[in-house]
DNA sequence: ATATTATATCGTAATATTGCAATGAAACAA
DNA sequence: TTGTTTCATTGCAATATTACGATATAATAT
């Protein structure tokens, strides 16, 4: 198949794991890493930092701006790729408390 | 391809997005999530509580437990299935660096 | 106008993921 | 022994992902 059955999920469990797999290739970590770092940025930065081919870039920059993690201003004949600080910190919120779950007593292993 | 050129990332990169793609299914979030709420807990369970089909729960389960994210004691006929609490906390900090990232000044956008 | 630069999109090949029926294996029950 | 229960594994079909060459587009420079 390859497909996955949102369907029976919840919509927390749908948004976690949309976003783990935003993160899910270590291509979309490292540009994202890299435009915390630097704060301003255009794609061909990322070309030569990641050592990835332009579309192959850009087409990771597209799935991170449809999910609304970044967000992109032309500027000229480039375009200025950064972080969408809002939905960042949402994506935030939605995931630490995925991780932050209590690790109670062991009755069990 | 389909592949990812894991050989030009960072160890702590590749090893978020290997966690990230763990929870970039919402069976496995899913899974997680109800592992957590009872803390002690068999494959059956799981294939009620979840809409999937044996085998496919099966599958996820092995993911998570190759990741070193749950572990499974065999107990009679069925086999306990639970959070890896040591694991799951260093997992938690390599992710929680990632997203706590600084958003520092915005120069930009 | 023409060239140049920067990025996006299309098309496609290679590989990965998901889901499940069928089957296997292992412990227990009768 | 012969089921029965529980979970794992195999095999396979359907779909998704990754990567990139070729090409398109859009802004600017000459």
């Amino acid at each position: 198949m390859g497909l996955a059955k949102t369907e029976m999920f919840t919509d927390e469990q749908n948004k976690i794991s949309l976003f783990a797999k935003a993160f899910g290739h270590p291509a979309r970590v490292a540009i994202l890493q890299h435009l915390f770092k630097i704060d301003t940025c255009i794609c061909g930065d990322l070309v030569n930092e990641i050592g990835l081919a332009q579309p192959t870039i850009s087409q990771h920059l597209k799935e991170l701006k449809n999910l609304g993690l970044i967000k992109g201003n032309v500027e000229g004949t480039s375009v200025c790729y950064c972080i969408d600080k809002e939905n960042w910190a949402s994506m935030k919120d939605i995931m630490t408390h995925f991780l932050d779950q209590d690790i109670s007593s062991n009755t069990c292993c």
